[in-house]
DNA sequence: CGATTGTCTGGACAGCGGTCCAGGATGTCG
DNA sequence: CGACATCCTGGACCGCTGTCCAGACAATCG
């Protein structure tokens, strides 16, 4: 088994309000792409989108409320994956290998949800829960049936440490793939 | 031997404006304490400093440089401890739980910190290398001469998880001390 | 077709972050 | 004592954040 992220953002919309919200992420994303994390603006992103920053509002409490719904709608493009290998730390090394590529692939987003997710709206907290699981989730199953809790702990710990780490700029998220084969052979050296 | 993280948080300034920076900290710890992160801004750090705004900004880059300085100097005050306990596995688990128990103490300050150092202001990148650098260098002196870079760094790693979950709210910095001995022994067991 | 419902808009607002500068206060020399 | 260097002050400034509201607009239903 694995993850179960919904890509669906909100729920009770019409139709005309997902569209909505749908543009709005999307100009979130590009314009994210575009001018990095700290000079996007949720009235820019409105601009782009072709919406008016009162609207952008009414969808988006915040900017850090922006990163963290378009880095969970990144989870869920993947969540169906099954973490491939022969053994407990390959399974392992699989899921924060393809973890690491992706996010290498949209290193502004990864740069920009660490700092996110440390906010306090309340919409950040739920999202927050919710990618939280979602790395433990992908952990447990990589480690399978009867995980010892403290090993999943251990992982979902360094992998955040790893993220902070990244965030700070102290390494590049394609390092970060290689490193991380490293510290999952120690945590499961002795823990398989 | 231990860390070196000298408690001077500049040089070459006169004593008049040493006493104002000092008063700066002084004031912006009190502040923190009493407002939390989030409330606090540089202006009423200044007014409780008893100086202009203008001046505080001359002393501090930013808010996150502040904390970022605040928290050197909480490490700073304990630079000089060395690690107790028979083998490594313990020594270690001694370092992370002085830090949480200390944490704990200033948790407004522990708060604060994680985004702060997550900024791109350059008095932040300085400061956040050698924030980083401590924490190593206590871990490394817990492990000995001899110690495995791949432990080092992945008990570094989990250790900057759990300040990211802390400051995510996601545990206290009281649980964190557990947790982190379960984390240390999940990591040793095989690496000793 | 007209009326109702609900979304979107424009614009104003207060507060914060960070910068700047002319001039006042303080201390130190000759 | 006077002159000079240095630090500090007051206050203005711009841009961003997030909120609010009255009214424009679109879609739907009877």
């Amino acid at each position: 088994m694995s993850s179960q992220v919904s890509a669906q953002p909100r729920q009770g919309l019409n139709a005309r309000q997902a569209e909505t919200v749908e543009r709005l992420l999307v100009a979130g994303l590009e314009e994210l792409r575009a001018v990095g994390h700290e000079a996007l603006t949720v009235r820019t992103v409105a601009t782009r989108a072709g919406v008016s920053p009162a609207t952008a509002y009414t969808y988006l409490a915040s900017k850090n409320h922006l990163f963290a719904e378009l880095f969970l709608r990144f989870l869920a493009e993947d969540a169906d994956r099954e973490p491939a290998g022969a053994g407990p730390t390959e399974r392992l090394q699989s899921v924060t290998r393809h973890l690491t590529t992706r996010l290498a692939g949209a290193p502004e987003l990864a740069a920009a949800v660490t700092p996110a997710l440390l906010g306090t709206d309340p919409d950040v907290a739920r999202l927050r829960l919710r990618i939280g699981g979602e790395f433990v989730n992908r952990f447990r199953a990589a480690l399978g049936e009867g995980a010892n809790p403290d090993v999943v702990e251990t992982v979902t710990l360094a992998f955040s440490g790893a993220l902070l780490q990244g965030g700070m700029g102290l390494m590049t998220y394609t390092e970060m793939g290689d490193r991380l084969d490293a510290v999952v052979a120690v945590i499961m050296k002795g823990n398989d």
